[in-house]
Order: structure tokens, then C-alpha cells, then sequence
DNA sequence: GAGGGGCCCGAAAACGTTTTCGTGTTGAAA
DNA sequence: TTTCAACACGAAAACGTTTTCGGGCCCCTC
């Protein structure tokens, strides 16, 4: 309609404001933080002014003073993934409640792109960050970058996706525990053979689930069948390869790693005329909306990924703003919780 | 273990290079940018110790200098939504090919958080940004934070849940179109009592979206029942609301504007004894993992989140690099696919 | 041998803040 | 009247860059 908006009022700087009113610079920085060095009359036309034309110091030359950015960054491998979803939201509520900006890179799980993340981050656009590697990274096991920034001071808060060779703080889930309550869960509702589908080894929790699965196992004295252990390489297709593992076997339990693999798992078993949870029982692990939605809602553990992200924030924070140095690096466990829903509550007759 | 790192070298400065090698600042600086006006020895020498001790310019630094920060925010109103997750993923993708960073915010649906948002972000931290409004402020029609950074000369995009009364860059997805072929494909499979499952109208795009479905009754002469029409006004306790609505009516097919209406939907049918699609189809808006993974899989409308969320940061790092401000605010609209699925397929008997 | 270019480099300003220090004016005490 | 504190404000430095400008030095040309 209008290229100029009705009033153009570019954004006002302390020079301005002095200029304007006729006094000097460090007048105006003075009166506007309520500095006593500043008469009542003077204090109040500078700060009537700045309100009246809406002065908002700026960020940038503030952080370049102070050198501090009030800004964390979060590198994730990927975002379209409930879990990863609810640590952003953790991680951005304590943050905002602590007067910090959230600044998000996406490393697509690439080693490359991770790299470069780091690398934007560490030149002074934060203060530290929070990161969960990206798959490549733990397969390549190459570590170079985060020791790199981690050695020029800068704060680093692992989460989930951690690396043990990398110290610093970090915060995590009991993922074995929680595979195993899981699994005892299944053994417990009369599952004997009991299938686990999961990633390969270099995943760090997918190796911990796995442990998790087999601590079960052993501790209820059921056999451990390894022809029951599905590891699966390549996510994007891996429904395929479930299936074709499910309609081999018998079994009377799945326990899934993810949400993927589990709904799989069920589509799986139907497609073979077994019904769930009437003749086999499954249980997943990452509580997101697909298993709340999912028809039978699937029983899962809970990662608490908002809990997560919030602690990881807390961690971070802390040791950023901790003038002492000294204090022992420390690994949060946030506990996981079992979540019971229909694929885990045998029943006579489907009544959905 | 070891409280200081083997070697501990703190971020360099251009002044710290200097006085090492006692040569001026900006020797330093022209020479590392490869200027002619440095001899080669110079040069030479400076590259190599800014190369052996990692040097890299500070962002912050140059951020104040060029009054530029090569940063774009983008606020969004939730993030555990998969459609959401993809737009930050088209957008991270063509700023990080552009050279820029993204900073996230999210205002959780609340005006006052959404006001705080684009303070930090107008204060100096980001060039412009990317904007879906909060379902709060649409509802208050507040948008005074708005025009206020608009007319401090801040780009800004609006993407998806647009509000018309501001003039800026904006991307939109033809929903009511989108909405019209999906009941279109209703009608055509048969379906003459179709429900409609949406939200209120102050949501933009369910607005549009019931705009849409109503549009399709009238051109195939399917008369319309305002009883069949649910508006949903609070999203978290839908649930009973929708089973509620579809116990109580005959129909043959079921229009939802977003996944978990349309779960809750075939959930409910279900439970009254019907079968998605035997008895009645169902197609819903937002292709997410939900609609993919549901059983049966929905046929949904894609959205196409990536494409947008891209196309969004394109048009704004195109407003922020023109130096001529005289173009005219465009408004995209990327076109919604129809993706069609099990619960619009109909069939003799289940074969899953 | 004087003038004039190149060639290299340093000083300084600028971006927008905050903060330390100095200074001029006032008023009251001596 | 002199002295000194309190008061109110300004100048300048600093954060880490980039860039403009000026200048010293060498060598070449008349």
C-alpha cells in the first residue's frame, strides 16, 4: 500500500538521545540506569525521553562490553522427533526464566555440519552451549572440535547423545534402568519371549537400552535368545526389516527403543494376524504424542525430555555465570518413568 | 579428573596477535583478509600464527562494526508439533546456506511471551525475522509489538498463521483450497454426511480451512448441516468434545483440520463400533510422522512445513541484503498436496 | 641531487555501550 | 575572603573489529 509506514522511527542510540537533549553521552547512560551522579531534573527528562521514543539499549554493543551474550546455543542432531522437541522447550523455558536467548543449530546428524555449528557458536555469539552429537560424530568417534572449544573456556553441557571421552557436565536417563523396568514389565505380565528392536552399538543409548534388555533377562532367569535381538542400521528403512524379522518369529513381547520401531512392531504383528496387546504385548521407549495417539496407545518409558533440557539449561547457566572454576564437572541422571497404556494391558476382547 | 585441560588457550584477539608478533592491529587484520597493502613476508607470518593457534574473528565484534549480525529470529508458537519442527528445519537450512544463524523462540501460544520474543530479537540480536503469531495475540488482535519493530525498519515474515492487518513479507498455504479438495476427494469416494472437526475462527487457518470444506459442499450440491460442523476451543481437553460430537451423528466421513483431531476422531469411531474406512473415511490437515504411523495411515494434506519455512527465510534474507527498500511485500503461497492413505481407502474387509 | 612514486605499515575513528576519573560550579564553614 | 566538600556533569577508555588516511622509506627518473 504505503512503502513508508506512517511514522519511521529508526532505532534510537545513547548518542542521539544526547545530541538531542544537548547533554553528553555518559549523561544519558547514567540517568537512564538511575545513577545518583545524575540530578532529579535531569534523571527524569532524559528517562521521560527514552520511554517516549521507545529506547531499547543495544543488545549487541552490550554483549561486546560485557563480554557475555546472555545467549546459550543447542546443537541437535534433529528436531522433527517429539523427544528432541520437548528438550528445546525445556532448555528455552529456564533459559528465558534466566535472562538467556536460545540460539538452535540443526547438525542432521552430520559430522560436518556439527563442526561448523561449533564453530559458529564459539566466536563469541554464546556464552556456552548444550549439544547431544549427532550420529555420524559417535560412529566416526572423532571428538576434536568439542575438545577444541571446550579447551578455550567455553562452558559445554552434553545431553542425551553424550560422549564418555569428553569431560564435562552432562545430563542423561538411565537408559539401561529404564529398558530394563520396561522389559520387567513385559516378564512380569507372563512374556517369555520377548523381542528387542533396537540401533546398532555405536548409538550410546541404544547400547545401554540393549543392556538394559538383557539385565532383564538374566535377572529373571528367562533364556536369552539372540535370534530375538533385532539391530537395526539404517532407521530410514527399517520397516521393512521388522517386519521381515517379526513374521519369522514367535514371540509374545517386542520391546522398542523408539516410537519408529514400535509402531512398526504393531504393524507388523497385525499384518501377521497376531493383535496387540491380546496376543503379544509391546512396550516402547520415548514417550511422544504418536504413542499417546497410537491405537493401542503404547506403553513406553518416559525420557522426560523437558526435564532434561531444563536440567541441562540449569548445568549450563551455573557454570557459566560461576566466577570459580573449580567445581568437579557433574552427570545429571534424570530418571525415566513407566508409562502404561493399552499395548502392554492384556485383555479378552478388544474393546478399544 | 584434571581440573585445567591439558592446554588451556583462551580465544585470541587481533591485539593479542599483535603485540606477539609487534606488529600494529590492523597489520594484523589487513593481512589475515589478505590484503595487497601487506608484504608477503607479513603476511605469511601472521597467517601461519593465526593458523596455529586457531584464530577466529569475533562474531559480536563484527556484528557491532557492521551493524549487521547475519542472525535471523524466528518465533513460533509451540514447538512439539511436527509441523513447526519442519518449518524450523527449512528454515535453518537456507540461512545456514546463506550464511546466517537462527535464533528460536517460542512464545507458547501466550501474547506476553510473544511481546518479550521480538523485544530481545529487535534489540540488536537479529537483522529480521520469521514470525507465526501466537493463538493468543490472534485471538486479542493485538499487534501493536508488531508494528512497533516493523516501523523501527525490522524485516519481518510472517509465516503461516498471518495476521492480515500487518503489512510484511508473508507465507501461506492455500488452506481453504487445500481444505476443498480434501472434502472434494470425501465427496468423490462417496461420502455425503461429512463432519468437520476445526477450531475456532479466530485461528486464522482453521477459518480458512472451514472455508474450504464449506466451498466443497456448495460446488458438488451436498447440503450442508451446520450440525455436522465441531469447533474446538480447547485443543487439550478435544477429546471428549469430538467423541462426544461423533457418537451422537450419522455420518460417512470426517473432515479434521490437524492430527490429533483427526486421531481422536477415528479413535471415537471405533469405539462406536464403526471402521476407518469401511464405514466412514476420514482425512485430516498437517501430514506429520502421526499420519503416517496411524493405523490406519491417514490421508492427510501436506503442508509442506520444509518448503515453507524455506521459502520464509529466502524472503527475508532477500529484504535484509536489498539495499533498495522499495519492493513491494509479497505474500507466497506454497501449494498443499493431497497425500492419500489407508482411512480414505475403502475396501471389503480389513486387510491392514 | 632533488622530486616523485610505490610499497608497507601504523594511527585513529567508528560501531553503542558502561564506567572511571576528572573538573567546574556551588554553597557553607573557617 | 578563602577553602573545601558536595554536586552534577563530561571526557575518555574499553570491548574487538575494519577501514581510511597519512607517512616513512626506498628506488627510480630527470
Amino acid at each position: 500500500m504505503n512503502f513508508d509506514p506512517l511514522i519511521m522511527k529508526p532505532k534510537l542510540t545513547l548518542k542521539q538521545i544526547a545530541r538531542e537533549l544537548d547533554v553528553s553521552v555518559s549523561t544519558v547512560s547514567k540517568a537512564l540506569r538511575d545513577s545518583p551522579e545524575i540530578s532529579d531534573e535531569t534523571r527524569q527528562k532524559i528517562q521521560a525521553f527514552a520511554k517516549l521514543y521507545n529506547y531499547k539499549p543495544n543488545n549487541i554493543a552490550l554483549s561486546l562490553k560485557n563480554r557475555r551474550t546472555r545467549t546459550i546455543g543447542l546443537v541437535l542432531p534433529e528436531i522433527v522427533h517429539d523427544f528432541f522437541a520437548t528438550v528445546i522447550t525445556g532448555v528455552e523455558e529456564v533459559a528465558n526464566k534466566r535472562g538467556y536467548n536460545v540460539l538452535i543449530c540443526l547438525s542432521n546428524n552430520s559430522f560436518d555440519r556439527e563442526v561448523m555449528n561449533l564453530e559458529m557458536l564459539a566466536n563469541g555469539s554464546t556464552d556456552g552451549f548444550i549439544l547431544s552429537v549427532a550420529k555420524e560424530t559417535q560412529q566416526k568417534g572423532d571428538y576434536h572440535h568439542l575438545q577444541e572449544v571446550i579447551s578455550q573456556g567455553m562452558p559445554v553441557v552434553m545431553v542425551d547423545r553424550v560422549v564418555n571421552e569428553i569431560i564435562c557436565d552432562k545430563v542423561i536417563i538411565d537408559d539401561s534402568d529404564g529398558a530394563r523396568d520396561a522389559v520387567q514389565h513385559l516378564i512380569d505380565n507372563g512374556c517369555r519371549r520377548i523381542a528387542i528392536i533396537t540401533t546398532v552399538d555405536y548409538i550410546s543409548v541404544g547400547k545401554l537400552r540393549t543392556e538394559g534388555y538383557l539385565r532383564a533377562l538374566r535377572g529373571n532367569d528367562v533364556e536369552l535368545d539372540e535370534d530375538l535381538i533385532l539391530k537395526i542400521e539404517d532407521v530410514d528403512n527399517s520397516h521393512e526389516a521388522i517386519s521381515q524379522f517379526l513374521g519369522a518369529r514367535e514371540i509374545d513381547g517386542v520391546f522398542a527403543v523408539n516410537e519408529q520401531f514400535a509402531t512398526s512392531a504393531v504393524k507388523a504383528l497385525l499384518n501377521k494376524g497376531l493383535s496387540v496387546p491380546e496376543d503379544v504385548l509391546v512396550f516402547s521407549f520415548s514417550d511422544g504424542e504418536l504413542s499417546r495417539r497410537f491405537i493401542p496407545s503404547l506403553s513406553t518409558v518416559n525420557q522426560h525430555g523437558a526435564d532434561m533440557g531444563a536440567k541441562a539449561a540449569e548445568l549450563l547457566i551455573d557454570r557459566i555465570e560461576k566466577t570459580v572454576t573449580d567445581e568437579e564437572y557433574q552427570t545429571a541422571i534424570v530418571k525415566t518413568s513407566l508409562v502404561e497404556r493399552e499395548s502392554t494391558q492384556k485383555r479378552k476382547k478388544a474393546t478399544v
